[in-house]
DNA sequence: TAACAATTGTGAATTGATTCACATTCATTT
DNA sequence: AAATGAATGTGAATCAATTCACAATTGTTA
């Protein structure tokens, strides 16, 4: 555990660098690696080496000089920081063509991600199941997501809705969420909002063409 | 046109705000807005006024002292700048779970982002036309790339053939490449790639809930 | 068991990004 | 036409993240 003190100077990008190293470790695993370096794993996700050691030296010492880090010991220390090594009840809002897509993704349960109940307001798909999950009326948001002991929700509602489904959300005292709409969604301090915007990386991607083409990468 | 030596300094950050920039001048035009001050730019997308005005320099004096930035002018510049104001043709190789959505996702359209072609391994999906677009044989990928002039390749394909699809993707002369599998591609300096990693935010979320739960805000 | 090679863990240095703060400019009002 | 108020554009200052560089430690070899 974290002491207090040390929660507030780690940064988002340590974060996410900690979910490519976990990624790294599991392929290791696979291929019945005892030891990695920090300049394996470094070289695997193109990062430097003293960059992994010191986002790992912010949770703790895990290596031996000399040697390297243990893959299994590693992934599991690391599984423990990011939540890994346990399961976490998801609801999904809106089953249309993102909402499906995360559905249908194993890889997610495989992580514990696991998607308990589904909330639409088409009346054509409450009731149904979609492969194997209920889908719910979102009219009884608040009480299902109690009933299921909800922690994360993911909002994969058209943008025009998705703040009113969100206050809901908030209301019923979620907070985690997952947010697939692109417009930027208002919650209170304590609830944790994460965004996916997936025209941001096309539209990088655009920007680079006319803009880089020619000098070196950004 | 941005000089040779000014390309170098502009941040991946910067490029990403600039995406939150044209969302929320593209809902302010929709309110009939003339202006904007950099103040109300950067409270609707939480950010401060200073990041909003700093971010603009970089391309450009789009302001006007006292007054803010004119909206519809402002949105045209910027893009310019991301390429948002022409069209782009895409390659979608994979429509499984989430290549199904990526085609059933009009946005990208509204954007400029236009699914010309659609590759799969699939017999069952080679032929057939899905929503409107083709599905072509993954085996004639670079004959039809090049006759369909993609400028940008989106990767929906399961992670273990994922580096040998962007092989041939490069081999074709692509040099924007948009890539959903959780696996960390390599590919030649002069191609662009960027990931989208649903996972992580997933984990952030994950890791928020578990570490920073009682205390501020990360 | 001593020397060697490898690699960690971490303060210090550096590089990069954000925020500050203010002179400048423009529109409006008197 | 001068005074006022609002808000930009930007160097300088601050804050944050990354990289450097090396002492410390371990396993291995002679
Ligand atoms: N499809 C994509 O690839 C994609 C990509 C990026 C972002 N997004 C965003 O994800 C969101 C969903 O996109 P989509 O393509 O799946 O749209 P969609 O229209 O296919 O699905 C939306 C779903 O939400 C349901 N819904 C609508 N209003 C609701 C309400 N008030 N309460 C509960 N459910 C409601 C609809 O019945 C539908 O099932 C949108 O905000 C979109 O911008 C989608
Ligand atoms: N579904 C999600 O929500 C989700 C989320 C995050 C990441 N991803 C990633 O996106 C990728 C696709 O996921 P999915 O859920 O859509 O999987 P999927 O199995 O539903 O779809 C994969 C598609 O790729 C096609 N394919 C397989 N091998 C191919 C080849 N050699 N050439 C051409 N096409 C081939 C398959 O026929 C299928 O249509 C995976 O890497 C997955 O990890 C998916």
């Amino acid at each position: 555990m974290i002491s207090e003190s040390s929660k507030r100077k780690i940064s988002e990008s340590t974060i996410h660098r900690l979910s490519l190293y976990y990624r790294v470790l599991s392929v290791l695993e696979k291929e019945n690696k005892e030891t990695v370096s920090s300049k394996e794993l470094a070289k695997r996700e193109k990062l430097t080496p003293a960059q992994v050691r010191k986002d790992l030296s912010f949770f703790g010492s895990f290596g031996t000089r000399g040697l390297g880090y243990p893959v299994m010991e590693l992934k599991r220390q690391i599984g423990d920081i990011l939540g890994l090594n346990r399961t976490w009840n998801v609801a999904l809002i809106g089953v249309g063509n993102i909402g499906s897509a995360l559905v249908g993704y194993k890889e997610f349960q495989r992580q514990g991600f696991q998607i308990r109940i589904i909330f639409d307001n088409d009346q054509r798909k409450i009731g149904s199941n979609h492969k194997g999950i209920q889908v719910a009326d979102i009219g009884n948001l608040e009480k299902e997501l109690k009933e299921s002991k909800i922690e994360i929700v993911v909002i994969a509602v058209p943008a025009t809705v998705a703040q009113y489904i969100v206050d809901d959300v908030v209301k019923a005292g979620i907070k985690a969420i997952l947010n697939f709409a692109p417009v930027n969604l208002k919650v209170p301090e304590d609830v944790f909002l994460r965004n996916e915007n997936m025209s941001m990386e096309l539209e990088y991607l655009s920007f680079a063409l006319i803009n880089l083409q020619n000098g070196k990468r950004a």
